[in-house]
DNA sequence: TCTGGGGTCCTTCATCGA
DNA sequence: TCTGTCGATGAAGGACCC
């Protein structure tokens, strides 16, 4: 889908490139023999929901987020996969070493889409559009997979340009070109507008983005908050001055789990709550930070979902207090009297560099002591795998750890 | 149809101290 | 001393994204 001709890039000096179908397409990478055929990656046989699905397969109908029973449905003969986290991780690092080559000013959105700013590039490596065509060659190349590069003067138009050039392409909206691009776009296309605020603006009348452009903010404001309504608004015009920012620090780290069945028995919950402590306690640890203020998460068979949050008075990363702190809360909310569940989940916020927060850990001798064992055991589980060690309530006769997964 | 897991950000409400 | 106000902060929930 490249352009035909030289687009103007002229002032284009945001990129943001997007691999295309990324877990499937480095399943297909690695197996191409099903290469002709619709490929699925999702864990199957519970509650699962697609990953990521080839060009084939969403033929069918079928998308990421969609439950693994309807893809099944909609596409029988499909290959499904199993992810393999740790392999896409790998690639991504291989990816974001191609952009890294070309500018250092890289923000990786996730494993697979990064915004570049390549005004400091542009003297050494040409105008952006060869720039864009170069990475895709060497991603294609290096890589096996492809991925889809939009050009613009901003963020927000970049990423709706390699959405619109999918999969393979490249597209170049130049700066007076903006508002032709996106006003006939549906309202659904920018940045915040998901089903709940495309309902509202549905119901206002409002389909295409030159509708929410030229809406009188007042309406906006009332249906939808003034932050929100301004949101919207300067998106619908163009307006989009964030920059492309380096080494965003992480505002949070959790886990959470989906049962295969609904469980009300506290002692299960309570027992997952520990496991789900021990891996958000392990990922503050491996990124070194400690955390202050820890939320449990509780979905019922219905959906309906409530979150309980403490802050503690001084920052931990230790599974125990963890532990101790999410018990607490899941006691607080009365669900612990055998409200069937089917999520639990364990996340902590408020996070500051472990390096800084030493002093203030160390003056708790019982909670140090609880640290150096956790360390102790990080050290184990990274040497031996994460089934080598674990608390002796997680060690059931007919289950191991990851059993419970869906 | 039946909804994962890891996140961010925003809004609203309550509380507390100045 | 009492009351009202205001800003900061925390808690909770929801919407959204990939």
């Amino acid at each position: 889908m490249d352009q035909a001709g030289a687009p103007d890039d002229t002032g284009c000096h945001i990129l943001h490139i997007d691999m295309d179908a990324f877990y499937a397409s480095v399943e297909l990478r690695d197996r191409p023999q099903i290469a002709a055929q619709p490929v699925v990656v999702a864990h199957t046989g519970g509650r699962g929901v697609v990953l990521s699905a080839n060009y084939i397969a969403r033929g069918f109908g079928v998308r990421s987020a969609m439950p693994v029973t309807r893809a099944q449905r909609l596409c029988p003969h499909a290959v499904f996969i199993s992810p393999r986290h740790d392999v896409y991780g790998a690639v991504s690092r291989e990816v974001m070493a191609i952009f890294k080559a070309v500018t250092p000013e890289v923000e990786p959105l996730s494993l697979d889409e990064a915004f570049l700013d390549v005004s400091g590039a542009v003297r050494r490596l040409g105008p952006p559009a060869a720039i864009g065509s170069q990475i895709r060659r060497q991603v294609h190349g290096q890589l096996g997979i492809t991925c889809s590069v939009g050009i613009a003067t901003s963020k927000f138009v970049a990423k709706l340009a390699s959405v619109h050039c999918k999969p393979d392409g490249l597209l170049v909206i130049p700066a007076g070109r903006v508002l032709d691009f996106l006003h006939p776009l549906p309202v659904s296309a920018l940045w915040g507008v998901g089903e709940r605020t495309g309902k509202v603006l549905a119901r206002l009348g409002l389909r295409t983005v030159a509708d929410l452009a030229n809406a009188p903010l007042d309406t906006l404001e009332r249906e939808l908050g003034r932050g929100s309504a301004a949101h919207l608004s300067a998106l619908a015009w163009g307006r989009d001055e964030r920059r492309v920012t380096t080494g965003v620090q992480e505002k949070s780290i959790g886990a959470e789990e989906t049962f295969a069945t609904d469980i009300g028995d506290p002692d299960v919950i309570r027992r997952e709550l520990l496991r789900l402590a021990g891996r958000t306690a392990r990922g503050l640890r491996s990124s070194g930070y400690v955390a202050k203020t820890i939320s449990v998460k509780l979905r019922r068979a219905d959906f309906s979902t409530i979150t309980r949050s403490r802050t503690l008075t001084e920052p931990t990363d230790v599974a125990q207090k963890i532990y101790a702190t999410a018990c607490d809360l899941y006691a607080g909310s009365g669900y612990d009297r055998g409200v069937q569940l089917r999520l639990v989940g364990v996340r902590v916020a408020g996070l500051s560099a472990a390096s800084a927060a030493g002093t203030q850990l160390a003056l708790g001798e019982r909670a140090d002591a609880w640290r150096q064992a956790e360390g102790a055991m990080d050290k184990i589980t990274s040497r031996f795998g994460s089934g080598a060690l674990r608390p002796g309530s997680l060690v059931t006769p007919d289950h191991s750890e990851d059993d419970r997964r869906s």
